[in-house]
DNA sequence: CTATGTGAACAGCTTCACAGCG
DNA sequence: CGCTGTGAAGCTGTTCACATAG
C-alpha cells in the first residue's frame, strides 16, 4: 500500500514511543521538533528516529524538523489507533480488575466492552463501578464476540488456564491477544500475541543488578 | 567471572523464558529435556536454545539433553533469583495495588517490604490486607531504603510524577527500577530501568491487526 | 546554515552444519 | 546414533556520512 519495503520489528515498537513522546511535547505546547530532540527524550540516536519514521513515509521538513500535531496524527493512523477498537478482558482477578480501571485504554483508542471469568461468584459484578461492564460467564464469550465484532482480547487468567482460554477467544473470533499469563501461547500464526510477564521483567532487573555489580 | 564473552541482550531475556518453561515441565514431573523440546514449547529453534544456554556455561549432556532440576537451579543462580531480594513500590493506585497483591513476587525471589505514595489519605493503609506492608509518605522513602538496604523499586505513579519519583528512589539508594509509567526515565546509566507500558503494547497489537489485514 | 532522507558500512543476532562426547 | 556446543555463514538492524531540500 504505502511502502512495500521490509520494516524491522523494533522500528514498529519504537513508533509507539515516538507517539507517546510527541503527545507529551504537544501537551507542553511544542509545535515542531527535530529528530535530535525526539531522540534525546527517548535515549535514541537522531539517525534512528529519522530512519524509523522514513520506513512509513516522508514526515519531516528539511531545515525545520517535524511538525508535532501532524506527525501525531499520521502515527495514530499508521498504528490504527485513530479509530476506536473494542476490547474484551478474560480473567477478572487482581490484575484484570486493575486493567479494567485503566484509563489509558480510551486515550489509546480502545474501549473495554466486556469482561469474562469462570467464577460464578463474579457474574454480574460491574467492574469498575459505573462503567456498565459486567462480568459474564465464559459460556457467553462466543456470542458476545460475534455479536459485537470484538477482535482484541486481554488475557489475565492464571497460567494453567491461559492456553485453554486463549483457544476459546480465538474460536470466538478474537484476532489479537495481549497476554499477561506466564506461558507461551500456542496459537495459529495469524493470531497476534503480545506477552507481558511481570516475573520475566523482574528477573531481568535482578540479573542486571547482580551481573553489573560483580563486573 | 564465569564467561567474559559478550552476551546478546535478547539471550538474557530468553533465559527467563527458559526458566519459566522448565518450571512448568518439572511441575509435570519431567526430569530431562532436549533443546528441541524446550524450543518447541517457546516457539524458538533448538539451535537458539543451545547457543543461549552455552553463553552461560556447559549445562547439557550430549546424547541425553538437559537435566531439568539442575538447569533450573543454575538459571536461578545466574539470574540472581536464588536468594530473596527486597522490593519497594512507589505509587499505590490501581496498578500499584494489583502488583502489591501479586503472588508471583515470592515465586521469583522477591519480597515487597514497603509501599509509598504522596496522597496522605492512603498513609497507614495495609496493602494487601494481612501483608503487614503499610503505605508510607514519600518523605520516609530515603530512611526506609537505607535502613532496609532495598535496591529494587517498582514505579506505578502517573506519567507526570514519574521522573521526579524515580530520582527520589535513586537518591535514596535504589539501583534498579521496574517502570510502569508511560515516560522514558532519564537517570544515570548505572541504574537499570525496565519499562512496561500497557499503551505501547496495545498499540503494537492494533498495528499488527490492521497491518496484517491489508497485506 | 539547518535538518531530513538514504545508500553504504558496520555491528549484532540467528541459523547452519558439523565436530565431539556419551 | 542422539544431542550438545560452537565456529562460520547469513541475515537483520543500526550507525555513518552525505546528497538534497528549505
Amino acid at each position: 500500500m504505502e511502502k512495500k519495503e521490509h520494516i524491522p520489528t523494533p522500528a514498529v515498537r519504537r513508533l509507539s514511543l515516538y507517539l507517546r513522546q510527541l503527545e507529551l511535547f504537544v501537551g507542553a505546547g511544542r509545535q515542531k521538533i527535530s529528530s535530535k530532540q525526539l531522540g534525546t527524550a527517548l535515549r535514541l540516536s537522531d539517525a534512528q528516529v529519522r530512519k524509523d519514521l522514513a520506513y512509513f513515509g516522508q514526515f519531516g521538513h528539511p531545515g525545520i524538523g517535524y511538525r508535532v500535531p501532524e506527525l501525531i496524527q499520521r502515527l495514530r493512523r499508521i498504528l490504527g489507533t485513530d479509530k476506536l477498537s473494542k476490547v474484551l478482558v478474560v480473567g477478572v482477578g487482581n490484575l484484570g480488575r486493575a486493567l479494567l480501571s485503566f484509563r489509558g485504554f480510551a486515550k489509546h483508542g480502545f474501549e473495554v466492552v466486556a469482561a469474562f471469568d469462570c467464577d460464578p461468584a463474579k457474574f454480574g459484578e460491574e467492574v469498575p463501578l459505573g462503567s456498565g461492564v459486567r462480568v459474564q460467564s465464559m459460556n457467553e464469550l462466543s456470542k458476545v464476540v460475534r455479536h459485537q465484532c470484538i477482535r482484541l482480547g486481554v488475557l489475565t487468567v492464571p497460567a494453567l488456564a491461559a492456553q485453554s482460554a486463549a483457544e476459546d477467544m480465538v474460536a470466538a473470533g478474537v484476532r489479537a491477544i495481549l497476554n499477561f499469563a506466564p506461558v507461551t501461547l500456542q496459537l495459529k500464526p495469524d493470531i497476534s500475541v503480545t506477552s507481558v510477564d511481570l516475573g520475566v521483567h523482574l528477573e531481568q532487573l535482578a540479573f542486571r543488578m547482580s551481573g553489573a555489580s560483580l563486573g
